[in-house]
DNA sequence: ACAGTTTCCCGTAAATGC
DNA sequence: TGCATTTACGGGAAACTG
């Protein structure tokens, strides 16, 4: 009879940030005849659940409303609410939530909308409820919460299990994959190719990873550190998504970043190419770095591969990637130095490839010799890379699916949105 | 009786930042005959300031406590409110606090101490309140409420004109010029030579800058636009405050910054000079900008200057202002590319000067090539600096006065400080 | 001591109000 | 419309708390 709906902004609905403003949405689906008074309706936060196990929080601001009817659409009666805000209840004795089990991020939480009215002496009492919510206090929290909603709407049913993570299903790497393909063509705008989706599987599963159906624990996912790293499979690739949402749109949307390769089929690709062929991957070692890896042949004819050590945000921020890869220069003492990237693998003319991407060099404010940042490699003496273990490929992927998730993710909380923002 | 004293922390007092919690102290100075019950303080923000003409506001948190004998002295009694915050009262009807006149950083607020005791059937009524504050709601109106605690407690010796702006005095040159480098010493570590103040006082004041009790107003050193520039003189040099505390503090204080030179005068100074001798002065076209001049012979044996496009906070944050200068080049097609920048002025070498300065290139984790940025400057045709106006010199300054400076400075309201922080 | 979590608050951007 | 001021909140860091 009534229903949540859809996000304005569909960027990490589900997760509240306390203290930040969010917005939601609830409308009445059947019509109801002719009430000619004020419709209020109310919401709660974890209307009916217990104390105890996990934090507790209450709307700050004024959480009752009068519906109104929907100015598009066909009439509906709808209400808004706005600038809502969450805060933690402290309890004075020692009862604190969230004891031992579940992290905050898998603790799940909802709102609760509740309006009643007489219709021709009836009364009658509507209730209805969000999806589960993930609350977090820092932004610094919102990768393990976006994780803990994906996996919930990926393999429940259920409108609103709070207990999910309790005991969490696992899901099928094809499953997995195909939502995590989802994550980078609705955040990066464009998806994972079976490739780079081999390539994820081998790490995130080794050698299972060529059968499809093989499962994938939810703490294998977000949970345990990748072995001898300090971050999650997770972790590691949500601080990619960031990069690139951040420093790397236009280049991944020309498909120009490889991205997930192993370091041993990087070998195997370059190996035989043009000196001076070059491709673009992500930082296995560290958090959210980009790094590129080209062949050279050496004076005595053999084959040679550099990598830079990786871009992360804060050079990217300093300048752009297409400009790095424009500029950078390998220099050795006292020679004209140069720059030794020449074509995207497997053939594509660097200037061709990112001729459109490059920014423009200001010739700003005279009586000044502008400058800008080259990035540089100092060669003193030669450096090899060492070879790493090998992954095996993986089927491909059929997309699909991906309705259901987006549906199930369509209720309209984002703790993201600027209420101001319409 | 009782006295606002001393600040834990001695930066920017007597600025509040409306929701950001600050401290404050109050001792009593009498000693009491002894009262065995407890005497209570309570704190008021703007106690008896008539409502309208300012912004008008209130301590969110508890303003009432108890007085205690200090741990340390001689058993003194005193109490320090912590977490304080200010909020601003929004009135319903259109009465709008700050109505024209005044800037919000020229409006002036109090805070007021009372404390009530009957000591042998006398009621005792106490009053204190502290300096004129100054209330903000946001950093970006930090350097303008900076400048007018300074203007009062430079030119006031009341301890409490809160309309002191609605018709601000002015200060002697050799006044300001105190003050100023007075900035420089407290919050960059070194104070200003006469050469600097003398530039200073000439951008000022123009050709007065020879007299040194000539008068400057509040509205030259605050409020006016430097001619042709869309800031004042004041938040001109505060951006170069700023840039030194976050970047060139080193550098500063190793007194290898000039700074303040006009462009002539830096000319004088390098004609004569070894080619590659350079200087450091800060950009007067942009806010918080620092760059370098040197010397070249040209090809015919002329002198030319060359300086380069001023770097700004988000350049230096790249790469560290020493860093810089040792890997400065001048490329052309070509051609090894040169690093121009020999020897500081007079004549230090570079390396002399800066070496413990720079940082050390972690060669950080192979297998990678490791990379930095580098600043370099791309020279197609020569490009000569343009002559500006001169200044003339201004006669040596006296240290002094600090002291009356510092003492009015001494309140103990530091909305910079977190309560945590001791 | 420590890790997970929250709080604090600068600094930028956007919204608001005059 | 533009300018002055406030609000919003991401992000890094410090503080808190079992």
């Amino acid at each position: 009879e009534k229903q949540p709906c859809m996000p304005t902004h569909p960027q990490k609905p589900l997760i509240i940030k306390t203290g930040v403003q969010f917005t939601t949405k609830v409308r009445l689906l059947v019509k109801l005849p002719e009430v000619d008074y004020q419709l209020k309706v109310k919401t709660t936060f974890d209307k009916d659940l217990p104390p105890g196990r996990v934090r507790q929080f209450f709307i700050l601001t004024n959480n009752t409303k009068v519906m109104d009817i929907e100015d598009y659409s066909n009439g509906c009666l709808s209400v808004e609410f706005r600038h809502l805000q969450l805060k933690e209840k402290k309890y004075i004795n020692g009862t604190k939530g969230n004891e031992g089990l579940l992290s905050v991020t898998e603790e799940l939480h909802s709102l609760s909308f509740e309006a009643c009215f007489t219709v021709q002496g009836l009364t009658i009492d509507l209730e209805t409820c969000s999806l589960p919510l993930v609350v977090i206090s820092n932004v610094s929290q919102l990768p393990g919460g976006w994780v803990s909603v994906m996996w919930y709407n990926l393999l429940s049913d259920e409108p609103r299990n709070l207990a999910f993570f309790g005991n969490p299903p696992r899901a099928t790497w094809s499953q997995l994959s195909e939502v995590l393909s989802w994550q980078f063509s609705t955040f990066a705008g464009k998806g994972l190719n079976k490739e780079q989706l081999s390539m994820l599987g081998g790490k995130l599963l080794g050698q299972h990873a060529s059968c499809s159906d093989y499962q994938v624990s939810w703490s294998k996912l977000s949970k345990e550190n990748i072995s001898g790293k300090p971050f999650s499979f997770w972790m590691w690739l949500d601080s990619i998504l960031e990069l690139i949402k951040k420093h790397l749109m236009p280049v991944w949307n020309e498909n120009y970043i490889m991205g997930f390769v192993s370091k041993e089929m990087e070998r195997t690709l370059l190996k035989d190419k043009e000196p001076g062929t070059f491709l673009l991957r992500f930082s296995e070692s560290h958090l959210g770095g980009i790094t590129f890896t080209w062949v050279e042949h050496g004076d005595n004819g053999e084959v040679k591969f550099n990598s830079v050590e990786p871009y992360t945000k804060n050079r990217l921020s300093a300048l752009p990637f297409a400009d790095i890869i424009r500029d950078y220069k390998v220099i050795s003492e006292g020679v004209v130095p140069e720059n030794p990237l020449k074509f995207l693998y497997p053939d594509i003319p660097k200037d061709e490839a990112f001729g459109r991407l490059y920014n423009i060099q200001p010739s700003k404010v005279h009586p000044y010799i502008t400058s800008t940042l080259i990035p540089i490699s100092q060669l003193r003496s030669n450096t090899t890379t060492t070879p790493s273990a090998c992954q095996s490929p993986e089927p491909p992927m059929t997309p699909g699916e991906f309705d259901m998730l987006s549906e199930h993710l369509c209720f309209d909380i984002n703790s993201m949105s600027s209420p101001y923002s319409e």
